[in-house]
DNA sequence: ATAAACAACTGGTCTGACCAGAGGAATGCG
DNA sequence: CGCATTCCTCTGGTCAGACCAGTTGTTTAT
């Protein structure tokens, strides 16, 4: 069926390729790490030209669902979670800069809302900051070892309670859409940086902070303590990332490409 | 660099082709709504076949980056979501309060951009800057009457050069979306705003002051010259508003409703 | 048994041709 | 003069064929 304001045909040839190959592996017919049909016979039975056989791949292969080598083949990608696929998220991983970018916007967003908090927030509110606080405390003193997604989980509960004491909605909610933007782009990176002890140590110091400016309602300490928190967690992401590319450089090294 | 257990080359002509316009889009050079070069032109000012500047054009597709149709072209798709049944519109629609929390994250988000403009600023954004400005002044001085959408046009195009100066293509992005959300609930407001001569010397000696304050990389006064502009403009609008209410309450009096 | 060469696969890229849709300009008619 | 139709020039969509580069298995020589 068409779209009533799109009236080009229900699917270019390309998108037929990728449905059907989805399907194919929806249905099992292909499973992953599976060897796709090379292109060429792929072309043959489906009767499309290769040109168009290759953008059905190249949009399987930008989803994330074949992996293609060149002289080996296409093989299914082991089954992954479902991501969120937004535009902004994919240009967000294409670029590594833009976490910082991205960062920096939330720290000003974060420093606004503790203040706000701080200012605004009521007795309820600090009733249930504390009370998300000290969930995320205990959590924090028992668990051995830490589950990365329940920790996730308890401190953005703690961040969007003081959020959300800051009684902007419009906040909230922008704060929010860039939150989830981290989270699923950098998930890895944030649980390697808090299974350190180091980074462990001042993120609960910075957390203590926080809840104490906002509940004594200091709002200026209370921006400038998520403000530190935020350039914290920046610095600490940074310094994994060049961990890594001189992991990456020394194995070069080794393999004699440095 | 390459992948460790993957010895293919660093990018696929497809993929550097996906590389370069996404880094057009975060750019500015390419904005939301604009036409691309036809597939026939890129390929000629990216030195590709079209093969595979389609294969990355289907990349990009895939990912919701851009808009194609054919006989027509390409456009760049808007990167933040616009829907009307957005949560954050309807939550903006039936609390009218909302817009003044709107304003807050703006004005916070207008002060950062603008202060980040005066520190990250190239000579070419302050061309740019300066342009706008000055397309902004001729035509407010020359106009009668003034045309209210494109004097918003212009308004914004002068908002949005000074942003794009801020070399954060999150920001600009935050920002784009909040400012289609105001401009669409309360243009008639602000049109009335500006329509007004006291309002409309403000806000003009207010432009003034922030352009000032970019072009000599002034960052704490560009800053505050946001903040003011945008406090400024809530208070025009509650005037607007508390007077509307004025206006309903003497009509219910005259109607015997008092 | 092992190493090297070769062949046959694979994917990657390009060129050229042609088809179909969209939109603007030109022309003709009432 | 306005409107409808036709035509032209764009646009994207698809195809066929050629050739290059990487991978892997087979064959041959030592």
């Amino acid at each position: 069926m068409r779209d009533a304001p799109d009236s080009r045909p229900m699917a270019r040839t390309a998108d037929t390729v990728v449905a059907r190959l989805e399907q194919l592996i929806l249905d099992g017919v292909l499973k992953p790490g599976q060897l796709l049909p090379s292109e060429r016979r792929l072309c043959d039975k489906l009767g499309v030209s290769r040109a168009s056989l290759r953008e059905g791949l190249r949009a399987l292969r930008s989803k994330g669902i074949i992996e293609t080598h060149q002289g080996r083949g296409s093989t299914v990608a082991r089954l992954l979670p479902e991501r969120d696929d937004s535009p902004l998220m994919h240009l967000f991983r294409d670029h590594p800069r833009t976490l910082y970018d991205l960062l920096e916007v939330r720290a000003l967003l974060e420093g606004e809302s503790a203040r706000l908090a701080a200012l605004r927030g009521t007795p309820a509110d600090r009733v249930l900051v504390t009370r998300r606080y000290e969930e995320l405390v205990a959590y924090v003193e028992a668990a051995d070892p830490i589950d990365a997604e329940r920790l996730a989980r308890l401190d953005h509960a703690f961040h969007l309670a003081i959020c959300e004491a800051s009684h902007n909605p419009v906040l909230v909610h922008t704060l929010q859409g860039l939150t989830d933007l981290l989270l699923s782009s950098v998930f890895a990176s944030l649980k390697n940086l808090y299974h350190r002890p180091g980074p462990r140590t001042w993120i609960n110091e910075q957390h203590a902070q926080l809840f104490e400016a906002v509940v004594s309602q200091d709002a200026e300490r209370a921006r400038q303590v998520a403000l530190q928190h935020l350039d914290s967690i920046e610095r600490g992401l940074r310094e994994i990332e060049a961990e890594n590319e001189r992991l990456v450089r020394s194995s070069m090294r080794l393999e004699g490409w440095g």
